[in-house]
DNA sequence: CAAGAATCCTGTCAGC
DNA sequence: TGCTGACAGGATTCTT
């Protein structure tokens, strides 16, 4: 799925597009995702004015204007696959895997697609959004100053479980995913597999300054593109071409002569899920 | 309680 | 070509 860079990059994008405008016809076609869609979604959101965006973890929240004195939030999560176009107003078929849309009253029209439905859409009060179930244990997130090297280092203390599990944790820190936590385990170069009560502070301070680097390097870049992920407006991120170990099995990290020599970077499984990283360097 | 596995779903790609 | 199995950016829920 989409990571923190990629959903704050839709969430960008879908700002520049859709930022004052009026939403004038919403649909569902299909009653969940997820989870199911709250009763009503498409009338109660049709009507509103969007007012402002605001992006937690990888979660996406779309503010709408006030209305009969309450204001709501329309929660985003793109799950694996999910991606937002943006397109003018044209043909009326639905595309495949489509399960929502949006009109504005300039002519564009939002959908939300997403091949398996692991993303999900939900309507709370604007004033409660971080008391919503999905938000409310989050973690810090990773950008602002509540992640550091104190925190991370109270939540690590004493646990048995691989620091690669621990960084995916969101109630940890909130918008890490596979990917990113493999290149800040790289650029930090800690091991996947150390358990994470065992790292040092010295290497946890290390480790939350390049998680922020390469957060912020791969939001500059527009975020990655692999096989499904897209801006809304069509445009690829290209931070993938950054990547410095993950898919890149055999390959030498920068640091490593590579084959024969060094065996390059390896694929293990951890928790269900690949960690890419250079036995090597990575201790 | 904590840690790991199973689960939801579809698409794609490698290998035979 | 067509089939099968592995794997994919997530995160909850179920087992041990």
């Amino acid at each position: 799925m989409p990571e923190l860079p990629e959903v704050e990059t839709v969430m960008r994008g879908l700002s520049a597009r859709l930022l004052g405008r009026t939403i004038t016809h919403a649909a569902t076609h299909r009653p969940d995702m997820r989870w199911p869609f709250p009763q009503g979604l498409a009338a109660r959101i049709q009507g509103s004015r969007i007012g402002s965006f605001r992006r937690r973890a990888k979660y996406i929240l779309m503010r709408l204007s006030e209305r009969d004195g309450t204001a709501d939030s329309v929660l985003i999560h793109l799950g694996m696959s999910g991606r937002m176009n943006i397109a003018a107003v044209g043909a009326n078929e639905i595309p495949l895997h489509e399960h929502v849309t949006l009109h504005t009253d300039d002519g564009w029209r939002i959908g939300f697609v997403d091949p398996r439905r692991f993303g999900s859409v939900d309507l709370i009060p604007t004033a409660a959004e971080d008391q919503h179930r999905l938000l409310q244990a989050l973690g810090p997130e990773p950008l602002g100053g509540d992640f550091n090297a104190k925190h991370l280092q109270a939540r690590l203390a004493g646990r048995a479980t691989p620091i690669k599990a621990a960084l995916l944790d969101q109630s940890n820190v909130a918008g890490l995913g596979n990917i990113y936590v493999c290149e800040a385990l790289f650029r930090a170069s800690i091991s996947p597999e150390r358990l994470a009560g065992s790292l040092t502070p010295a290497e946890i301070k290390r480790l939350v300054r390049v998680a922020k680097q390469t957060l912020v390097e791969a939001i500059a870049a527009g975020g990655s593109t692999l096989r499904d992920y897209a801006q809304p407006d069509g445009e690829l991120g290209y931070f993938q071409h950054a990547f410095r170990v993950y898919g890149r099995i055999g390959e030498p990290c920068e640091h490593c002569p590579g084959p024969p020599k060094c065996s390059g970077i390896q694929r293990i499984v951890q928790s269900g899920r690949s960690s890419f990283y250079c036995p090597r360097t990575q201790r």
